[in-house]
RNA sequence: UCCGGUGUAGCUCAAUCGGCAGAGCGGGUGGCUGUUAACCACUAGGUUGUAGGUUCGAGUCCUACCACCGGAGCCA
């Protein structure tokens, strides 16, 4: 019995005979000659099938096989300085377990609104197939940091009666007889979470229907939200600025390949290190005025204002203290500076804008029920929210990573789209 | 939602002033023992997004609509 492989294990089995099964990624022939890129989710190696090591009818089937056919490949594992990754399997025999129809996507360029047609094919191509590899090991790395400092997954629910913010767009559902609606944070049911469990953090999807339409937008993504009571606002930058280090440094050691498919800049991500700067809003103003910008003081930064800021720095950047008027109601307030909210947000370099947002929560009851009235949100709705204030209160905080924003960012991916395995926008529901 | 742009072969694009609808890739046929997006020869492939209009004549000009792309706002 000639052993199965997979193509990243090839090494070991140098010199030896085995089978290796997979997807034609690309296909050449030199008449008697013919080299198949063979791919198989682990990797792609260049089979060789001469003619005169295979029977008459293989051989001819090898030679109209079209591209993302199917095949089992059984050889002999050489090392070839001519074949890409260095080892090549010269074939003695080829099963066709499928011969495909005419692939739409080729080995040359194509749009954009035709490869997100085919984003279930598309996904089998090389940076797209990197791409998802390196949001796994994000997700992963986030996970592992929080489970190895004792923080709990709680999982947040999807379906929810009333709006987070109260300020964007909601998914709206009937659920039997009443409205439910999509969530757009887990967060303030970690806020309750964390009061059971002192440390949480919840990962799953999050929905928003604006009519935003550009690079950095999704209406459906991703997004982990730890929350942790008794922490403050620095401990919760603290907590954040470990977390992405973390991440970045899980991928450099685990995804280098593939950071090098997608011609990353390695060196940038080298230098996410500790400690990121953390400068004030009107630090971040001041650089706008600065830079000439048109920056109404007191608005909040658009995503222009956010990529001439973080040019001046290489490393993901913390702004603080925005006013608490651009921010969301449950922000807690500067005590020094009462029109400030507690809040952060990372800015990513290289332009890829914010990535985290969060910030100290309101623990007064009194000033939270102030707040939700000022923004006209429906107390009853919210009266399991203000039991956390009224049952223990404590100072704590906490933030949102989007996950797809930080794939970007390391990716080194101009359009977040392409990093998540089936994109929804305002344009595209399909596949 | 607003501003700007693009729709021509399966894909990526060209077509001068309004005057015969083109190329590369992919497909098919044949050739080649070291190809890396191979190469060479031959070949098939079109309701020019849709509906109107102007004109002797429209891929090209005008109107409306549709689809998509880029950006803004909002946000992660």
């Amino acid at each position: 019995m000639v052993p199965q492989t997979y193509i990243a294990d090839i090494a070991e089995f140098a010199g030896k005979r085995v089978t290796v099964a997979g997807w034609v990624y690309n296909k050449t022939g030199k008449g008697k000659l013919l080299f198949i890129m063979l791919r198989d989710g682990t990797g792609t190696i260049q089979a060789v099938v001469f003619k005169g090591n295979v029977s008459e009818e293989i051989f001819a089937a090898c030679e109209n096989l079209p591209q993302e056919s199917s095949l089992r490949v059984t050889g002999t594992v050489a090392a070839d300085a001519r074949a890409k990754g260095g080892y090549e399997l010269q074939a003695d025999d080829v099963e066709i377990v499928h011969s495909a129809a005419d692939y739409p996507i080729t080995p040359k360029e194509h749009g954009i609104d035709f490869l997100m047609d085919n984003r279930h094919l598309w996904l089998r191509s090389a940076k797209q197939h990197a791409i998802l590899k390196v949001r796994h090991e994000i997700i992963k790395a986030a996970r592992n940091f929080f489970d190895s400092q004792d923080f709990t997954l709680i999982d947040a629910p999807i379906f929810t009666p009333n709006a987070c913010e109260g300020t964007t767009t909601l998914f709206e559902t009937d659920y039997f007889d009443t409205k439910a609606y999509l969530t757009q944070s887990g967060q303030l049911y970690m806020e309750a979470a964390a009061m059971a469990f002192g440390k949480v953090y919840c990962f799953g999807p999050t929905f928003r229907a604006e009519k935003s339409k550009t690079r950095r937008h999704l209406t459906e993504f991703w997004m982990i939200e730890p929350e942790v009571a008794f922490y403050d606002l620095q401990q919760d930058m603290d907590l954040a600025e470990q977390m992405v280090e973390f991440i970045v440094g899980s991928v450099l050691e685990n995804r280098r390949d593939e950071l090098e498919v997608l011609e990353r800049d390695i060196a940038k991500l080298e230098n996410v290190s500790r400690p990121f700067p953390r400068i004030l809003y009107d630090d971040a103003v001041r650089i706008l005025r600065e830079a000439g910008a048109d920056f109404k003081d007191g608005d909040d930064f658009g995503a222009p204002d956010e990529t001439i800021i973080s040019e001046k720095f290489t490393k993901p950047l913390m702004i603080t203290h925005y006013p608490a008027a651009v921010k969301a109601f449950y922000m807690k307030r500067d005590p020094q500076r009462p029109d400030r909210a507690l809040c952060v947000d990372m800015i990513a370099p290289e332009g890829y804008g914010e990535i985290i947002g969060g910030g100290q929560r309101e623990d007064d009851l009194d000033v939270l029920v102030e707040r939700l009235q000022k923004h006209n949100l429906p107390l009853q709705a919210f009266q399991w929210y203000l039991d956390i204030r009224k049952y223990g209160s404590v100072p704590h905080a906490g933030f949102g990573m989007g996950l797809e924003r930080a794939v970007a960012w390391i990716c080194g991916r101009s359009h977040i789209r392409e990093t998540i395995p089936f994109p929804r926008t305002m344009y595209r529901l399909n596949p």
